[in-house]
DNA sequence: AATGTTTGCCAACACGTGTTGACTTAACTG
DNA sequence: CAGTTAAGTCAACACGTGTTGGCAAACATT
């Protein structure tokens, strides 16, 4: 009852904490949800797949932790209107070029419920707001969000998971001046003529 | 030894093994390639999971049957230069609203080998081909074709397996008016400056 | 009618999975 | 040093999986 160290005691078992949550983002990366299993993931830490049942309580409970995701977007209002595009594929591109996490999420958001709701929970959270504080329309802030989603997921799928060649061979100076302007395009186009002709 | 009848006679069994395509179709769209199981399948063709091994071998084999997919692209040669985007986000959005096939690879190769490798096929074989056979220049041919299958899939992605809301909220009309666009961009806007400093 | 073949169901195998609890060893605490 | 707690190991359970072979009914062929 008498607890005299600090909240954030630095326990003994932090260093095989961060080990499984390592483990886990790469195999979870490599293989999806499904396919990589505790065990796997547990030899790669070398310890007892128990261990994580002990510190993660479940699968679920080690996913959650291990997709948990900072896109580190900057300031969108910060950045010149007309160079929204570039600033935001670059930025992507090294973003998860140097963390498989996002790779990971993505994987298993295509089969498991739970990360897809995730996935839907940072786009929300993180891309749709950033944008709505750039953008000077913001009833329209979501979808141009959503659409900047579809072009950067897409790539992200078609480059990390599918591999197409062509665009796995892209460099990123390549794939900033192709897709760039179409972010920009989402972000600050006006609207399209709605032709709202009822069906 | 007396085969008097047309090679493709129609035997018995066509109808079950129509119906555990059609059940297994429905399953690998929804669950993905680990979680859709044989016993699922077979359960909703309303016969006895040992029938799948007997038509179609093995799961992978059942699989590889149930992905044959035909993009059934129109002769791009065809089509007014300028209009090439919005007729390919037409055709596409049509597509795959019918027929969840496409959406069963999609969700399938984010964890599958073999759905990933079928996926890169169909993408090779169909999109950059009849991308090639419109193109002025061949030689962007493949790179054009690739990301025009970025912001296809992407979209794909978004809309049927992640459920991004504002972009499962587009109507076709929407889609068309903003994606539109962006693909004929890929296919006849001039190569930008690639600043090729070395690599 | 008798025979062979196709179509289907049943029960089971072998295996890998997430998960659990009992036990041993190490570390800290008085 | 004794005693308590944390960290880690081991073996096993319960379950769902893909897959297999045997057997019965329906059909086709002579």
């Amino acid at each position: 009852m008498d607890v005299t160290e600090p909240a954030t005691r630095t326990r003994r078992s932090d260093a095989t904490r961060a080990a499984i949550l390592r483990a886990a983002r790469e195999r979870f990366a490599a293989d999806g949800y499904d396919r990589a299993t505790i065990r796997a993931i547990a030899a790669d830490a070398r310890i007892d797949p128990s261990m994580v049942m002990r510190y993660y309580g479940s699968k679920e409970g080690l996913f959650a932790a291990a997709a948990e995701f900072d896109l580190r977007l900057p300031d969108l209002a910060e950045v010149p209107p007309d160079r929204l595009g570039e600033t935001l594929i670059r930025h992507f591109v090294r973003r998860w070029e140097a963390d498989g996490t996002l790779v990971a999420l993505l994987r298993a958001a295509a089969t498991n419920p739970g990360a897809a709701d995730r996935m839907r929970g940072i786009f929300a959270g993180q891309l749709a707001t950033a944008v709505a504080r750039s953008s000077a329309d913001p009833a329209t802030a979501e979808r141009r969000a959503g659409l900047v989603a579809s072009q950067i997921l897409g790539l992200a799928l078609t480059r990390y998971v599918v591999r197409l060649p062509p665009v796995v061979d892209l460099d990123p100076e390549e794939l900033t001046a192709w897709v760039g302007p179409t972010i920009q395009r989402y972000l600050t186009q006006p609207l399209p003529p709605s032709r709202a002709s009822g069906r």
